[in-house]
DNA sequence: AAAGGGCTCAACCGCTGTCGC
DNA sequence: CGCGACAGCGGTTGAGCCCTT
């Protein structure tokens, strides 16, 4: 179960937004900044209704000021439409190709992260990138014949197939028998030089490489990024510590972390990133000495 | 010209993570 | 430590537009 709706369904606008409110979402976010939307629409002229703050009185009041001003809008709904379209700084057009690639490029090492995404590519917005992901990216993979999810060969040799049903990632989960040696599959190069260099100041974002860094302001972006002067190989074995096991450690983590555990297993990932780890140090899970990126939980890497 | 099927994209919904009390 | 409020994210929906028949 969420939360509770931010708003009150019964007495908010809902649908395309007219220019007038669109006026005054962008006079009060010019006068006062971003910030702070379930409070924004009451100052702006329109609303939002707290289920939990509802008092009879105000609830009056809102009705009363809705016959007048004849706009209602939750706070999420303004922040909607500030950042997918008001925004002054919007790209608005077309994708260009190198815009594209990135995109793809993006995609095949980050997932559905369509916030990390929209942050390397400025002027566009994350419902942007998803909108033209699902449109025109996907059917664009499809006919190249690459799996737009995996970002491999749609009818790819059965050795890699094999190989993935043993080691089965989120979107192959089925079971295998057989085993090959990993040296013999074959290897997703992404082909990307990921530098590490100054963040881009440029803004650009039409480069077909990946080169700059995400900007220091979005470290989790940064995260999920592999800032290294190399070709890297993006093979991901990732494992499954059984609870039991990790309890056995007996660590004093923090309730927060206790809490984080319940919702979600261990996750032990090992990136075969092609980089032995220079200081020679093992994974202490899986004993693998390429391992830099062990046992966190999958929500560590999430975006927001 | 009309019908209807497909496509696009703005907006909504449900959920998670974080923070403050 | 528990709970509620809030911001933000990703998935989904549906109105309107476009194209074909």
């Amino acid at each position: 179960m969420g939360r509770s709706p931010c708003c009150e369904k019964a007495h908010t606008n809902k649908g395309a937004w007219t220019k007038d409110e669109d006026q005054r979402l962008i006079d009060y976010i010019r006068l006062h900044g971003e910030g702070c939307w379930r409070t924004l629409p009451k100052a702006a002229g329109t609303f939002s209704i707290s289920s939990s703050s509802s008092s009879s009185s105000f609830l009056i009041f809102c009705i009363f000021l809705s016959s007048i001003l004849g706009l209602l809008r939750c706070g999420k709904s303004c922040r909607l439409r500030w950042i997918n379209y008001l925004r002054p700084d919007l790209k608005r057009g077309n994708f260009t190709d190198d815009e594209d690639e990135l995109i793809i490029k993006l995609h095949s090492l980050l997932g559905n992260k369509w916030s990390v995404i929209a942050g390397r590519l400025p002027g566009r917005t994350d419902n942007e990138i998803k909108n033209y992901w699902n449109t025109h990216i996907k059917r664009k993979l499809i006919s190249r014949g690459i799996d737009p999810q995996t970002h491999r060969p749609l009818n790819e040799p059965a050795v890699a197939a094999t190989y993935r049903n043993h080691h089965p990632t989120p979107n192959n989960s089925s079971s295998s028998s057989s085993s090959v040696p990993i040296a013999e599959l074959p290897i997703m190069k992404p082909a990307i030089n990921v530098h590490s260099s100054q963040p881009d100041e440029e803004g650009s974002g039409t480069t077909t490489e990946m080169d700059p860094p995400l900007p220091a302001a979005d470290p989790k972006a940064a995260t999920a990024a592999v800032f290294v002067k190399t070709e890297v190989n993006l093979e991901l074995s990732i494992g499954l510590l059984p609870f039991q096991a990790e309890a056995a450690r007996g660590s004093s983590r923090s309730s927060a972390e206790s809490r984080l555990r319940q919702r979600s297993p261990l996750v032990c990932l090992c990136y075969q990133l092609g980089l032995e780890n220079n200081n020679g140090e093992c994974c202490r899970n899986c004993q693998r000495s390429y391992g830099w990126l062990c046992g966190f939980r999958p929500s560590a890497l999430g975006s927001s």
